[in-house]
DNA sequence: AATCTCTTCAACCGCCTCCGG
DNA sequence: TCCGGAGGCGGTTGAAGAGAT
């Protein structure tokens, strides 16, 4: 198993450790993550080392208290995607997957199960009853795999356009290739839901949400914790089916 | 002041997926 | 098609600090 090497270092990182580290990445820039040991010098596993970089070192993370927007979104987005830290955390700047699992267990897990069930078990609490919760598809293709599968699309629909491919449907398929070097691919309901999300009031599936930074509170907490809003937008979260089976036969 | 209990969060672990040979 | 390595993710742990007794 990797880092059960005696010689690996594990436990809290030093501010030498840092350095060497940070020095490393400006260096020779993110990722190729099992050289930057050997690069920076470090006695540490790549996993290590990538996570120490990604949640504490990396410019522009920020630090500290969760702001009630913050929170209001991680509730809702938690609502939608269940524990898929890193989905969630990416809607918001500056915090990383494990802050917002760290801030949903220590926080948020408490807060619902004591709303929902005094004698519900943290260990095993996952989500709120009825909560609908967007399957693991992918949405992001490895552009190999994309563009093969782009290829026949369009060999399919006569269209030669291979950076943005539109359906009778609405499906759009974008080139978000500074996004993980790849693909993805949002249906028009989806990308005005998630336009929807980040606003501050928008009016979402029939319910006027508010969600400022100034004016939340513990009565407005409460009700969101308590109210599963979102029910029927799932399914326009989905990806068009017809499409999926064409990238996935 | 000392000890115990609780809370927080950085870090580790194991698993999964992707990719290249 | 298979296999091994790398990247990435979510679950869990445990050390350290805070608060209570």
């Amino acid at each position: 198993m990797e880092g059960s090497s005696l010689r690996v270092r594990k436990g809290a990182w030093t501010e030498e450790e840092d350095l060497l580290l940070k020095k490393c990445i400006e260096k020779y820039g993110e990722g190729k993550w099992h050289q930057v040991p050997a690069r920076a010098g470090l006695n540490r596993c790549r996993k290590s080392c990538r996570l120490r970089w990604l949640n504490y070192l990396k410019p522009n993370i920020k630090r500290g208290h969760f702001a009630a927007d913050e929170v209001d979104l991680i509730i809702r987005l938690h609502n939608l995607l269940g524990n898929r830290w890193s989905l969630i955390a990416g809607r918001l700047p500056g915090r990383t997957a494990n802050d917002v699992k760290n801030y949903w267990n220590t926080h948020l897990l408490k807060k619902n199960i004591d709303t929902s069930s005094k004698t519900s078990n943290p260990k095993s609490h996952k989500l709120k009853p009825n909560t609908k919760v967007i399957k693991p598809r992918p949405q992001i293709l490895s552009k190999r795999s994309f563009l093969v599968n782009l290829d026949e699309y369009n060999n399919n629909n006569n269209n030669n356009n291979n950076d943005r491919v539109e359906t009778s449907n609405n499906v759009v398929l974008a080139d978000c290739s500074d996004n993980h070097d790849g693909y993805c691919f949002l249906d028009h309901d989806e990308m005005m839901w998630w336009e929807n999300m980040m606003m501050n009031e928008k009016e979402v599936d029939g319910h006027q949400l508010q969600c400022s930074a100034n004016d939340i509170d513990q009565s407005v907490l409460d009700q969101i914790m308590n109210e599963d809003n979102y029910g029927n937008t799932m399914d326009e979260l989905f990806l068009d089916e017809e499409l999926w089976n064409v990238f996935n036969p």
